[in-house]
RNA sequence: GGGGAAUUAGCUCAGUUGGCUAGAGCGUUUGACUGGCAGUCAAAAGGUCGACGGUUCGAUUCCGUUAUUCUCCA
């Protein structure tokens, strides 16, 4: 069975049994501050476990995308070196809520492995919960007993804590588990031992397959279980190593999931797989690697220097790390194989295969970019090695250097070190990286206090949209400490409060009563939960409070996003359908827009968007507003859905005038667009391959820059004394200027000229020298001039010169080279000697010096002691 | 969020106890050689040393602030 088939097999069996089958969420997570990408297919149904949002459906299954490259779960350096860990992966996973329980969710996964998918009965163990006594669980009899009707009881294995009971985090939902194993050893092999015993041992042949999880408790802060009134089911089986076992591989990285790419990248390398250990794990990485950054920026995170976007990054530079170290590929080509990957997967997830040449265009830059970084660190490298070839040992600290400044990876200088009989002091590296971590680790420290619960609530009700002002009353509280701030969060039964996302800011505001006057400061959200900071409490928590947002803020707020709507639209008539959002900010200052674009936007094309979005201002189009439509309604409406957003099933939808602008969108807007006002572009620029930011300001900002643009014109027309042309009045002004400077210069070559003749006249020979002491009327850098001017034209020269600026004095000697040599004069020592006479100090090189002071009275004494040097 | 680094000619970069009137290669322009292309040789132009402030007689160099970019950690 294909691989095609096989996720194709598993969303029908499902659906058979009743499950609504939905999309995958984006890899990348929004509005959840302990997550940076989807690590589990339970991921984006945790608001549902926790009780935050409602329950759509009782019944689900999907395939989700899922990347493992950071924080609980991290597998990146794993990658390669095994055949069955990968940074990203499918999921494949059903799903109750409240719904069915262990009974049928143990049958169904028994029928869908056996029946539908044929794997033979006798190669598959089930490990349950075997009950743990210091948390006072029993064994998981009531899975036993499931299973036993259908597996002999000899398969059925008891498993630890460890390995049997599933939280979610410290806190929370959570429950047992029952494992399907599955033993994929040779028949004389299986023959020779029993598959039981090395059922989760770390055999790679003997593996999980399918973990089925039944959510029936909540831990506490307190640590102790409570039993959950609405039970869950979620399980999750990893596709690509099903298909290893139905394809009867040894590795995921033989299934046609991968070969594809193995094939291709072979091929390019001019390698062959399965010959050489070490080509195989770059060639596993690569494949591995391409898929993981793919389809992260199809969901929209681009690479870039910090958070999720630098863990793109990182990934990407691995593939290329590994490409330029095993494979001798010392130029961009992973990019070139997106198209395989697009071939096989574009017809599951339409996104990458819509945005494979923006994909395709990241990738190529991103390997450049690397490879320039690469060669930096060689050089450094090879400098480091030339000036301290004694010793043959390369200190922690600059491996460390190297690494941590330079993004040199570490293996690469242990492998350019030992190709020079040179060796690493790895405890010094390991050092400077274990005192970099902790002084992250301190720096970035919350310390969340428990919540203190004063209402049982089911959700927050937002009502932001239709008034700024409500009647509240607080349903949980908590403290938070970060490095030097201590504020607090509170969670309110329902709020005017906008919390941050979609790319606009949190609203701020204050909660008010009678006494207190509690300014809120931020509104954020963590996960579900609109979370209001504060820096203090209120004295009576139980008391109803007013809730205020920030008017003027909203309102400007507003106006920059739903002009964002509208520039958004604009651009797509203006440059064509293929501008794509790729991210979007949104304040009460200003608009920020970033889109999939290939080259700079013309001056014309921008006024032409510029011009579109305010004919529409003045059109004064009033908002539609649907709150809670069917997604595939939207769609039908023409809605522009945005990848790496994660949509209910219902949406909201906001359009201004439905033949123009359509967007689904859960922020604030504008009644109508007349209240924009006026609409500017202020800039333009790249900050990605193919992805350009425009960013720009509405209502009184516009007004104002206009205003001041006006202002300034006024008062250069009015400097000018109100010229005909201002254009050609002022090229006039910079035309005389630089002719007036053009004869600055000549004049002071001139005077500097003429100066030097009176000087070289004045020179008397003494002692062999020609002798110069002159206080002349020249600023510095012309006694600069002066001085190297004559010495190129007199031999056996000792010059001093003095001059006034500003009211102080200064002096500089010069003096030839040869008299330096052979008399032993020094201009550095002699001018810092007659620096006393004028209250000052100096230095410089041995035939030219500088000093300057305070005292002007002193300069004919300092004149007059030059001689003395030459007697 | 925290640390480290970079920013010098159109491009790629040198430039250490603060003072060599700021350099190289490539590119550009001009001239010579050649029938032309190309090339060789010679010469020239091109710098607020990221911005602002401080220390100093003097700052590309030292210190602080800031901007941008790179990089590592969380």
């Amino acid at each position: 069975m294909d691989s095609i088939s096989i996720r194709k097999t598993f969303l029908d069996f499902f659906n058979s049994k009743q499950h609504q089958i939905i999309d995958s969420a984006p890899m990348v997570v929004k509005n959840d501050p302990t997550l940076m990408f989807t690590n589990a297919g339970m991921n984006q149904f945790k608001d549902i476990f926790l009780g935050n949002s409602q329950i759509k459906y009782n019944r689900i299954a999907n395939t989700q995308k899922c990347l493992r490259v950071s924080g609980k779960h991290n597998d990146l350096e794993e990658v390669g070196k095994d055949t069955y860990h990968h940074t990203m992966f499918e999921m494949l996973g059903n799903w109750s809520f409240g719904d069915y329980f262990k009974n049928e969710a143990i049958e169904w996964a028994w029928e869908l492995l056996t029946d539908v998918y044929k794997i033979n009965k006798d190669q598959l163990y089930i490990t349950i919960f075997a009950g743990d006594s210091s948390e006072g669980l029993e064994k998981d009899k009531e899975a036993f007993n499931y299973w036993k009707e259908i597996v002999p009881e000899e398969r059925i294995i008891l498993g630890s804590k460890k390995d049997n009971f599933w939280e979610m985090g410290d806190t929370g939902p959570c429950g047992p588990c029952s494992e399907i194993h599955v033993d994929i050893r040779d028949k004389s092999e299986r023959e020779k031992s029993d598959g039981a015993s090395l059922v989760n041992t770390g055999n790679p042949l003997v593996i999980e397959i399918w973990n089925l999880v039944f959510i029936e408790f909540n831990r506490k802060q307190d640590g102790s279980l409570t039993s959950l009134p609405a039970k869950h089911v979620d399980t999750g089986m990893g596709f690509e190593r099903l298909c290893m076992v139905l394809q009867n591989k040894k590795s995921n990285y033989d299934t046609d999931v991968f070969q594809p790419l193995i094939n291709e990248i072979a091929n390019r390398a001019n390698v062959k797989y399965g010959l050489n250990e070490n080509t195989d794990i770059a060639i596993r990485v690569i494949a591995d690697h391409l898929r993981a950054i793919s389809f992260a920026i199809a969901d929209g995170q681009l690479p870039s220097n910090n958070k999720a976007g630098y863990v793109i990054r990182r990934i990407l530079r691995r593939a290329v790390r590994y490409a330029y170290t095993f494979l001798g590929v010392k130029v961009p080509f992973i990019n070139e194989l997106l198209p395989t990957l697009v071939n096989q997967m574009g017809h599951v997830f339409k996104e990458i295969k819509s945005q494979e040449i923006i994909i395709k265009k990241v990738i190529t830059e991103e390997e450049n970019a690397f490879l320039r970084t690469l060669s930096k660190g060689i050089q450094k490298f090879e400098n480091y090695i030339s000036t301290s070839y004694e010793k043959k040992i390369i200190d922690g600290s600059f491996a460390f250097e190297l690494f941590d400044t330079y993004g040199f990876p570490i293996d690469l200088t242990q492998l350019m070190a030992e190709e020079k009989g040179w060796t690493i002091d790895m405890s010094g590296f390991n050092k400077g990286m274990e005192e970099q971590k902790t002084r992250s680790r301190s720096a970035g420290a919350i310390n969340a206090g428990d919540w203190i619960v004063l209402q049982n609530t089911e959700e927050t009700e937002f009502v932001g949209y239709d008034t700024l002002e409500a009647e509240v009353n607080i349903i949980k509280y908590r403290k938070v400490k970060s490095k030097d701030k201590e504020f607090f969060q509170i969670v309110l039964d329902k709020t005017p409060f906008y919390a941050e996302s979609g790319g606009q800011v949190g609203d701020k505001g204050c909660l008010l009563s009678i006494n207190d006057n509690i300014v809120i400061v931020d509104t954020k959200k963590e996960n579900n939960l609109i979370v209001h900071l504060a820096d203090e409490l209120p004295d009576d928590l139980m008391k109803t409070y007013t809730a205020k947002v920030d008017i003027d803020k909203r309102i400007h707020t507003a106006d920059n996003h739903s002009a964002t709507h509208l520039l958004h639209k604009a651009l797509r008539i203006v440059l064509g359908n293929h501008i794509e959002q790729k991210g979007s900010y949104v304040d009460e200052e200003r608009l920020r827009f970033d889109f999939s674009h290939f080259s700079k936007l013309t001056d014309e094309e921008i006024i032409n968007v510029e011009k579109i979005v305010n004919e529409k201002i003045r059109e004064n189009i009033h908002i539609e507003e649907q709150r809670n439509i069917p997604i595939e309604k939207a769609k039908e409406l023409g809605a522009v859905a945005l990848f790496g957003e994660k949509y209910g099933d219902f949406v909201r939808l906001i359009a201004f005038d439905t033949n123009f602008s359509i967007e689904l969108c859960g922020g604030t807007h504008v009644d109508a667009t007349g209240n924009i006002g006026l609409f500017k572009i202020v800039s333009e620029t790249a900050i990605a391959a193919g992805v350009r930011r425009i960013e720009a300001i509405t209502a009184d900002k516009a007004i104002e820059y206009y205003t001041s643009q006006s202002n300034t014109i006024d008062e250069i027309n009015k400097i000018l004394k109100n010229p005909k042309d201002i254009i050609k009045a002022v090229n006039n002004l910079i035309e005389q200027n630089n002719n007036l400077q053009k004869q600055l210069d000549e004049f002071n070559k001139e005077k500097t000229k003429i100066v030097k003749t009176e000087l070289i006249k004045k020179i008397k020979k003494i002692n062999n020298i020609n002798y110069l002491a002159e206080k002349v009327n020249l600023d510095l850098k012309n006694i600069k001039d002066l001085a190297f001017s004559i010495k190129s034209e007199i031999n056996d020269l000792f010059l001093l010169i003095a001059t006034e600026s500003d009211g102080k004095p200064s002096i500089s000697v010069m003096i030839s080279e040869n008299l330096v040599k052979d008399k032993g004069l020094n201009a550095s020592n002699i001018v810092k000697e007659l620096a006393k006479e004028i209250d000052g100090s100096g230095g410089g090189q041995s035939f030219f010096a500088t000093a300057g002071g305070k005292n002007i009275m002193g300069i004919e004494s300092a004149l007059a002691k030059s001689i003395n040097y030459i007697n």
